[in-house]
DNA sequence: GTTGTTTCCTGCGTAAATGAACGCAATACT
DNA sequence: AGTATTGCGTTCATTTACGCAGGAAACAAC
């Protein structure tokens, strides 16, 4: 390893721009004795002269001057990076990272439209998938989780949205099978649940609980293959009311009530949560949110 | 001002590099808490993340990335320039500035010209003036001097050659006047002196307190309007007994007295002294000078 | 579950880098 | 010529930054 200390290069570079050990001390805020000590210090670890002294001040050697060279590419650089950084702090560019369950890229897409084409200079990564995404190993500057409200500790929560589900089916469905009048009626009919043993949405819980096993003909795993059962008339499912359920071809079979309520959170890392981009677009989404039905 | 502290910049970069804080320390051969004081430091002066923290160690964010790419670069620039100096302090490359005094140009430039020849990638620069070059602001890397050794402190002086001065004329001063045979017979002769008062030279000085003042019918005040002088039959004067006197027409009337003796000085500033292209130089420029008359 | 490993983080004592002051030399100014 | 200014260099007191040790959290393996 060569510069090991590239602080002595800085000195050593406002030595040769000056001219004397007194003017780059006082650009550098530091003491001249300071400057002396880093030029012999960078000197003894080079093996070579890089200034010659005199009364006058300390012109520099053909060493000196290469150094020169170099450390002003060096300084434009590292002021120009400075200058992005900060920069990038105050405006919404660069990527935008966020990741959410698949089940609610319909309705958060349209949201990541606007958002997008109001600040143009943004690249949205809209990611889905099974696992987990990892706002801590910075995966994504944004979170969109269902559920109870994660308690990572260097992650932000704050309530996004509440989910009203309402239990739908096919027309063809409603057309052989009849539509339920009541919570009672609805042990006669066929439904889709979870495969799970012990699901996590509520509807699924209140499912488990209150329709008997067998009536729970269809089952699934991911819960974005359940809304083509619905369409296929495998039975009756819960939808979301944001979602274009009469458009599909289906039909409400019986409202929304608040036991089947599914809260979203957005989440994002504490080292994030601050910047201006990430501030943005959250207070962006939030009052998008406000548009959807309640 | 940016970055005020390029060793901060270096320690983020090799965070950056191997992802962790312990690995980065390890490689900067500094504690963790160092590294990690380095890093919040610098993100409290940029104002913007560099890291995200977490158990596995620190991802770079956007901007630590971009502080990646830059540190990467200084890195390569000051490595190449480390190699470039330490490569320059052992061989015998770039620029070799003699400077002397424009008489010693016949005597001198052929060791020079040998010089070169054994060392191909050194220019040689040869500067005389009259005004002193001053090695202490870098002008010159070594400097031939006459006279009195001098004694400036940053100077390091080494005796190089002691020039022997004989009388000369030309053949058609000799047709007219006739070859003095002895000292006092000297006196019988038109003399070139120097027009100063105070001449530094010692034959100058002899001839001051030798020769009457009437005598003494041309003088110069610079060295170099001597020789032309001679030549042109104006009078008898001073050579150096290395000069190609005889092939120029010139007549030594009068050998070589240690009174007139000129001793010529090696002078180098001591931070150039030891390096091994001056050395190489000093060495060879002694040794030719065992080749020269004594 | 339990152990082991990796890694980050914080308080405290010490060593190293820094700052202040004085001396000295050389140049600029009047 | 004599004075003022500028700038380097060294010594000594101080502050800053560093290394050390202990602890906690998280991941991997058994």
């Amino acid at each position: 390893m060569a510069f090991n200390d590239w602080d002595e290069v800085r000195t050593a570079f406002q030595v040769a721009r000056k001219g004397t050990v007194s003017g780059a001390a006082q650009v550098l805020g530091v003491h001249h004795a300071t400057v002396i000590r880093h030029i012999d210090s960078l000197e003894e670890k080079l093996g070579a002269k890089l200034f010659q002294r005199h009364a006058r001040g300390y012109t520099p050697t053909e060493a000196g001057a290469d150094l020169l060279n170099v450390a002003q590419s060096t300084d434009d650089q590292l002021n120009q990076l400075a200058s992005r950084i900060r920069g990038r702090g105050d405006q919404v560019t660069g990527d935008l990272v966020i990741t959410s369950l698949a089940v609610l890229a319909p309705l958060v897409s349209p949201a990541l439209a606007a958002f997008q084409d109001e600040h143009p200079e943004v690249t949205i990564k809209f990611l889905t998938d099974e696992r987990l995404f990892r706002l801590e190993y910075g995966e994504a500057h944004v979170a969109i989780r269902a559920g109870n409200p994660p308690d990572q500790p260097d992650n932000v929560v704050q309530p996004f949205y509440t989910q009203q589900f309402g239990l739908y089916a096919s027309k063809d469905y409603v057309a052989r099978y009849g539509k339920p009048t009541s919570l009672e009626a609805l042990a006669h009919h066929k439904f889709i649940g979870s495969a799970d043993e012990t699901p996590r949405a509520p509807f699924f819980v209140w499912l488990h609980d209150n329709v008997p096993a067998e009536n729970i003909t269809y089952k699934v795993n991911q819960i974005t293959a359940m809304r083509p059962a619905i369409e296929a008339g495998l039975g009756i499912g819960f939808a979301g009311v944001w979602d274009r359920n009469e458009a599909d071809g289906l039909v409400q079979v019986f409202p929304p009530i608040p036991e089947w309520d599914s809260k979203l959170w957005l989440v994002t890392h504490v080292d994030l949560h601050r910047t201006p981009k990430v501030q943005t677009f959250l207070r962006f989404l939030k009052e998008y949110a406000t548009s959807w039905p309640a």
